[in-house]
DNA sequence: TTCATATGCAACCTCTTGGCTGCATATTAG
DNA sequence: CTAATATGCAGCCAAGAGGTTGCATATGAA
């Protein structure tokens, strides 16, 4: 994803901390929202329309969906006539993860730490 | 992680559908208890009572945090003397980060088809 | 112009969340 | 045994989330 986008040296290493991330993890915590993040990633911009399509709720409840990945800047919308397409944004997906495998390489050196003092 | 603690070859590559990963980012889609993870991932195991400590919510709210990341299997906890001790499992985290791996995954793809329709 | 399509906005509803207080219970310390 | 510590459980509350319906508005098509 964006990884292999920017080739600059982290002109920001300011990542924001980790439970700032909290919006962006609520953001992708619901079927709905994750569902629609996974059809504007494989399919390209589509409008609310198109992405209320398949759908058991109606074309609001997706707009406000839509409104709340927005928020946490997980997709970006552009007007188009007299529709709007929404597309996926990678950069806050990109951090999210990243939060994620820092959890995990702390986790890892706790491990080791623990490791060490036992068979030390 | 525990990456690096299973040498097995995918022994269930049956990796849970996207959408049903919507309750981990759930649970992790919280401030409290986002830092509560964190916590528990670079101090090892803590009481209720600990993990309390340099919060402003009461000891119950917190219990009530815990339940929801047990929940989501994002954490385990296991019952010493009178006290009751909580650490991270990071099992349910590795998931969560290979499902957004994928979703970076399919949408590198995605543009490098758009490309490719682009440039000829 | 006129009709149909794609959205926007607002009001309203119900269920869930996140927190709190109070009281009961189990364990360990003296 | 008795007191202090660590939790569990239940009930109560306010605010927020997720959905819906109804009606207004902007644009493209005929």
């Amino acid at each position: 994803m964006s990884r292999s986008m920017s080739p600059r040296h982290k002109p920001a290493p300011k990542q924001r901390s980790l439970a700032q991330q909290a919006p962006i993890f609520a953001a992708l915590g619901d079927e709905v929202r994750l569902k629609l993040v996974a059809a504007l990633c494989v399919g390209g911009a589509m409008s609310i329309t198109q992405l209320t399509v398949g759908t058991d709720i109606t074309r609001q409840a997706v707009t406000k969906h839509l409104g709340v990945l927005a928020a946490a800047g997980l997709v970006r919308d552009v007007k188009l006539g007299r529709e709007r397409l929404w597309e996926f944004e990678p950069a806050q997906l990109d951090e999210a993860r990243r939060s994620l495998e820092q959890i995990g390489a702390q986790w890892d050196r706790a491990l080791a730490r623990l490791k060490l003092a036992v068979e030390g």
